[in-house]
DNA sequence: CGTAGCGCCTGCCGGC
DNA sequence: TGCCGGCAGGCGCTAC
């Protein structure tokens, strides 16, 4: 499951292969994602350059020349891989981006719950980015903004962290993971926060994004980098996945709750 | 307004 | 062995 280090890793990977680069065609295999892939991409897209490939949040920009930009989402599933291969495709290929010299981007999405989708004018202000916070590894993510958002929140700290609009780009896995190594219960009241508290957090959160995206992305079960090389950073996680497994700090057994509906796990002694 | 819950979708895993 | 239920999860949407 793509999170912020995949997607980045992602943009990283497929970036260099796309800018400057002219569409040729499109092919939709499959419209239906969460949101459907209109048919006029076939009608916009084609001799428009590339001119840059950019990440908001879990969202993969792909800016063109003429103002216009494809809005693309990985979902859960969801994986972008650069080929020259026409052939041996998928069952879960569902778009391809064919541009000169036969290089295609091909969108693969399993569970369908990503996206591609069009935006004649500024990305920034199409309705699915123009409301998200702010990028966890700049500045303005700092202890003293969470402290501040977090006062009056009666939700606990693990949602507040997940929610776009606090900040964006952490999901459930660097969500465990994050305050695992903050000290903090992921079900404390987010108000219940203390400034010291807040600044650990925000540290611990920017120290596993970069050091994930260091490390190339998870890859979980289904992730591959766009060069075909799986990441290994799964290896290292500290609390995700490892329900009723001894804490690697103190060797106690890690606990499971159920947060909003997705797992959680925590050490009930090196977490308060 | 803030918060809780829903549903999209397929692959995988455990139980029978 | 095969079937089936349950689970996984990002996140926008609806409902309160």
């Amino acid at each position: 499951m793509p999170e912020l280090p995949e997607v980045e890793t992602t943009c990283r990977g497929i970036r260099p292969h796309l800018i400057n680069r002219t569409v040729k065609h499109v092919i939709i295999r499959q419209p239906k994602l969460r949101w459907p892939i209109t048919d006029g991409l076939a009608k916009i897209l084609p001799q428009l350059v590339i001119k840059n490939v950019l990440r908001r949040g879990k969202y993969i920009i792909i800016e063109t020349c003429t103002s216009g930009a494809l809005i693309i989402h990985l979902g859960m599933s969801g994986k972008l891989s650069i080929s020259t291969q026409q052939d041996n495709i998928g069952k879960h290929d569902h778009f391809d981006l064919v541009f000169d010299e036969n290089l295609i981007l091909r969108y693969q999405d399993p569970r369908r719950f990503g996206c591609v989708l069009w935006t004649p004018s500024d990305y920034l202000s199409h309705p699915l980015l123009s409301r998200l916070g702010p990028e966890p590894l700049e500045p303005t993510f700092s202890a003293k903004y969470l402290f501040n958002i977090v006062r009056n929140k009666k939700i606990n700290i693990k949602q507040a962290i997940m929610m776009p609009k606090i900040v964006v780009g952490i999901g459930n896995i660097y969500a465990n993971e994050a305050l695992f190594y903050a000290g903090v219960l992921p079900h404390r009241k987010a108000q219940s926060l203390t400034l010291k508290e807040c600044r650990k957090l925000i540290k611990e959160i920017k120290r596993i994004l970069l050091y994930a995206i260091k490390r190339g992305g998870t890859t979980l079960k289904d992730f591959l980098s766009p060069n075909g090389t799986p990441g290994y950073f799964s290896l290292e996680l500290a609390v995700y996945g490892k329900l009723n497994q001894p804490c690697k700090q103190c060797k106690s057994i890690l606990l499971g709750i159920i947060i909003n509906q997705r797992s959680t796990v925590y050490c009930n002694i090196c977490q308060s």
